[in-house]
DNA sequence: CTGGTTGCAAAACGTTTGCAACTCT
DNA sequence: AGAGTTGCAAACGTTTTGCAACCAG
C-alpha cells in the first residue's frame, strides 16, 4: 500500500527510512503544507527530523511523483500528496485568502497554450493572482505583494 | 510629464529625490528589471544607489501605481514601467524561458472568477508555469523547481 | 528647521551545501 | 562492509529592519 513508497526506493538503489516515511505521512495528513509545517508535524507526533532533512525527502517523493507543490504568493511552497494536487489555487493579494477551484477553470487556456505552441500547462503549479470582491470593495486595495 | 512623480509624491507630503528619480528611469529604460539590476543600472549610469532604497523606492512607486511587479519562477520579482505591464508571462519549467503573451489568453478566465466569484484577476502578476515544446519532448524532463 | 529619506550594518527568511557520523540492506 | 542518508553548522540570495546622518521643502 504505503508500499509504492519502498518498492520505488529499492528499485533505484535507495533506501526506505523512517524519515522519508514521515514526510510523506505528514504531506498526506496535512495535505497543504510548508517544509516547516511538515517538519513541525513530525516532531509533534513524536518523530526527530532535521529541516535540511525535510526539504531532501520532498524533492525525492516529488521525482517519484508522491507529492508535487504549488507556489501561492511570497512564502514558502506548499506540498500535496500527489492525489490531491488537481486544483487551481486563487489567491486574493489583499486579504491572502486562498480559494480552491477546479483544473477545469484552465482548461481552455491549457487547450490554446498546446495548440498554439506545443506548451503543457501546470495548472496547478503557481497561484493565480486578484482581487477578491470583498477587497475590491475595500476602496484603494493596499495589495500586499 | 515625468512630473507625474514630483505631483503624486508632494500631494502626500512625500519627498521628490534623486533616487526616487533615478529608480522610475531604470525601471522605464529596463522594462523588465529585478530591484539588483535596477540598483546596477543606476550605479552604470553614474548614479549611486543602495539596494535597500531600490527596495523602498519601488514600493512607493507601485503604490503611486507607476510601476508594477510580476512574479516569474523562484527568483527575485520583476518590476515593469506601469504602461508596459500588460501582457501575461509563461515560463518553461524545464529550460526556463519566459514567453510574453497577450492578456487576451486569460480574458475568459477573468470574466469567469469575475461573474462567478467577483474576483479581480490581475493576470500579470504570476507566470503561467508549464513545459514547452522542447522540454516536453525531451525525455523525462527533470524540473527545476 | 525638521520630518521625510537615505545608507549602512545586521537580522530575517527560506533554502542549499559540506562534511562527519550514522544506518539501511 | 559500503553506499546511501542524516544532522549540524555554515553559506546562500533576497528582503527587511533599526538607527544615525542627511537633505528637500
Amino acid at each position: 500500500m504505503s508500499d509504492a513508497l519502498a518498492d520505488q526506493l529499492h528499485e533505484r538503489g535507495l533506501r526506505l527510512t523512517a524519515q522519508r516515511r514521515r514526510v510523506l505521512e505528514a504531506v498526506r495528513a496535512l495535505r497543504h503544507a510548508t517544509p516547516d509545517q511538515i517538519a513541525e508535524r513530525v516532531r509533534e507526533d513524536g518523530g526527530s527530523l532535521n529541516l535540511t532533512t525535510v526539504y531532501r525527502a520532498l524533492d525525492l517523493l516529488e521525482g517519484l511523483a508522491l507529492v508535487r507543490h504549488t507556489h501561492i504568493g511570497h512564502g514558502p511552497p506548499t506540498y500535496h500528496p500527489a492525489e490531491h494536487y488537481d486544483h487551481v489555487h486563487v489567491r486574493c493579494n489583499g486579504c491572502g485568502d486562498v480559494e480552491s477551484m477546479s483544473t477545469e477553470l484552465l482548461a481552455g487556456v491549457a487547450r490554446e497554450l498546446m495548440e498554439r505552441d506545443g506548451f503543457r500547462l501546470d495548472a496547478n503549479h503557481v497561484a493565480l493572482a486578484g482581487l477578491c470582491a470583498k477587497c475590491v470593495a475595500a476602496a484603494p486595495p493596499a495589495e500586499k505583494e
